[in-house]
DNA sequence: TGATGATTGAATCATGCGTTTGACATCGGC
DNA sequence: GCCGATGTCAAACGCATGATTCAATCATCA
């Protein structure tokens, strides 16, 4: 595994606190190594010199991102299935396990927290769109272990449709985490401004419902005039 | 409002569809102008010659997507509240009225499937992110109509709170037409290869059960063990 | 102090980009 | 036959990109 120790201070620490918040701010592609060190206030070469291209740059921003907030998931995941050993974990408590790392750990950032966020859901959204593989190496077993666990939480679920319905929350995380400020100004003031915590509550009890549907302790028909549709 | 129309043959229309299919197969920033042209094997200089720039071709080839697909919904959504003229919408066949175009406009379009609904996310995707301002100024209007819908076919559920679930909805939407393929790499097979119709209904009733979470139909508290724990 | 290796800096490289140019071909109408 | 309108084409323009070169500078230790 590659060093992601981070030094206290130099031009390589400039260096990866400007790539990292003008990624956030523009997206991978938008971002050139000039603009990265002006930012910094180095010299162009000094990116070649101290990581040896632009991707490899790239890479450990992300990982320096990942890396913590997978393991506190996985953390958190181990710390519920101990507390209900063995018996069924509510489902809010594993979504919660999920996303809610992402804002414990912006505390710990550097970054603003509205960049922060947003760097976290590019690197959500752009899997498997020419990023680096060892991005998605970090991610699938975090995916395999809570797919485990959910199917664990939901045993009347389809394998099948279990993947899919978390297919669909993850959308639904991502999308919060990059397009925040598009519901804001797409919905006229309407969203409120809420803090990111609440915003994850709010998906939380949205995701959990989602992936509850049809279960036995769910009503099976009672939604309302539906009777004429089929799904 | 631009001209849509498209020529029967020549390069303009070659230059079109291949510019559509490079655009949904690898991203918008990630297509040349010569990219296009090679495909298309026209000269460089068609582009320019037959639409001004490489912007306002990503800008047609967008709107020729996104304005059919947008009168659809609304079509439907008229349609369906004629329907129940005054009664409440059952919200599946609102969310169903929103999502189900995608599916039918597929078979219009000389795109294959794949790259036809990677288009569509992409679109959706990149809202607010360096996307011509006529796309988003497409979407408002209809964006604002649903929201209006599922107010009123979910009357006790906050309009913030509200606004936030539609977000979540779309959020998963994308999702699902971007990243159909690294679901099924992700998850080792377990997704099955549903075809996108089965997949929609899938995510219908997801987001149906997440937009209603809470409502007086639904019962308050029956999930399981989650007595301890508050959102 | 002087030698050594790490770091910086200005200049430059090759490449790819969107766009423009101007010569050339093709065609319908007079 | 000629004209202007409409396309096409190879070539080039100006610019930005990631990367590299090589001399100058710095820090460290013998």
């Amino acid at each position: 595994m590659r060093d992601l120790t981070i030094p206290e201070s130099g031009s390589k620490r400039k260096l990866l606190d400007a790539a990292e918040q003008l990624f956030a701010d523009k997206g991978f592609e938008a971002v050139s190594v000039r603009d990265i060190t002006q930012l910094a206030k180095t010299n162009v070469a000094a990116v070649n010199y101290h990581f040896g291209s632009r991707d490899a740059l790239l890479g450990l921003v992300m990982m320096r991102y990942m890396v913590p907030i997978n393991e506190e998931r996985l953390a958190r995941l181990e710390s519920i299935e101990r507390k209900w050993s063995g018996k069924a974990v509510p489902l809010e408590e594993l979504i919660d396990a999920f996303v809610r790392p992402l804002a414990t750990q912006v505390r710990k950032s550097d970054l603003s927290e509205r960049l922060f966020y947003k760097l976290a859901g590019r690197i959500f959204a752009e899997q498997g769109d020419g990023m680096p593989a060892q991005i998605e190496d970090q991610l699938r077993p975090v995916i395999e272990r809570f797919t485990r666990s959910f199917a664990k939480a939901l045993p009347t679920v389809a394998m099948e449709e279990l993947v899919w319905r978390i297919h669909f929350l993850a959308g639904g995380m991502i999308h919060l985490l990059t397009h925040q400020d598009l519901v804001l100004r797409l919905s006229s003031g309407a969203s409120g401004a809420p803090t990111m915590e609440a915003t994850l509550s709010r998906f939380i009890r949205f995701a959990a419902a989602g992936l509850r549907e049809g279960t036995p302790s769910d009503e099976p028909v009672k939604k309302g005039p539906q009777a004429t549709f089929n799904f």
